[in-house]
DNA sequence: AATTCACTGTAGC
DNA sequence: GCTACAGTGAATT
């Protein structure tokens, strides 16, 4: 089931099937809102305050095991490379850009904290989002 | 300094 | 299997 949150950067929406946390998405501006651990864990990270993940759905891919975790360890605030994350990882750059664009999670895994070596890189919902993310845990 | 290019490994069909 | 990429560093102009 799709329900909504309303952030200060943009309107998110996420699959929440009462169970666990089935996707997010950038872009579908549908659903109701709704109080449940999507949400809060939303609301406190918009207030900076980082809180344990809701239950996720299981990653599709033993890979996306390693990202999570890899991705996850950047803190607020910092930022890595892909070339950095993917020899971490023991992959390629280009596998590793591959990977985080097939992420379901944007935001609750904080895909946004990968750049390039010498570029922004790219974003599942638009450099915009992930500019405008950045931004915001800068501070 | 800008552009081209081969190499790369994962996901999705 | 085959193809499309959210990259990178070296070689070339």
């Amino acid at each position: 089931m799709l329900y909504l949150f309303d952030s200060p950067l943009g309107l998110i929406s996420y699959d929440w099937d009462g169970e666990v946390c089935q996707s997010i998405s950038l872009d579908n501006h549908i659903g109701e809102k709704q109080k449940d651990p999507v949400s809060q864990w939303l609301q406190h990270y918009f207030q900076g305050e980082s809180l344990t993940l809701p239950p996720l759905a299981d990653p599709t891919t033993p890979f996306q095991i390693k990202l999570r975790l890899g991705l996850l360890s950047i803190p607020r605030g910092e930022v890595s490379t892909y070339g950095e994350l993917s020899e971490a990882l023991n992959t390629s750059p280009r596998a590793l850009g591959q990977a985080l664009g097939a992420n379901p999670f944007p935001i609750l895994i904080p895909c946004h904290r990968v750049i390039g070596a010498d570029s922004l890189g790219g974003y599942a919902f638009g450099t915009d989002w992930k500019k405008r993310l950045l931004n915001f845990e800068k501070l």
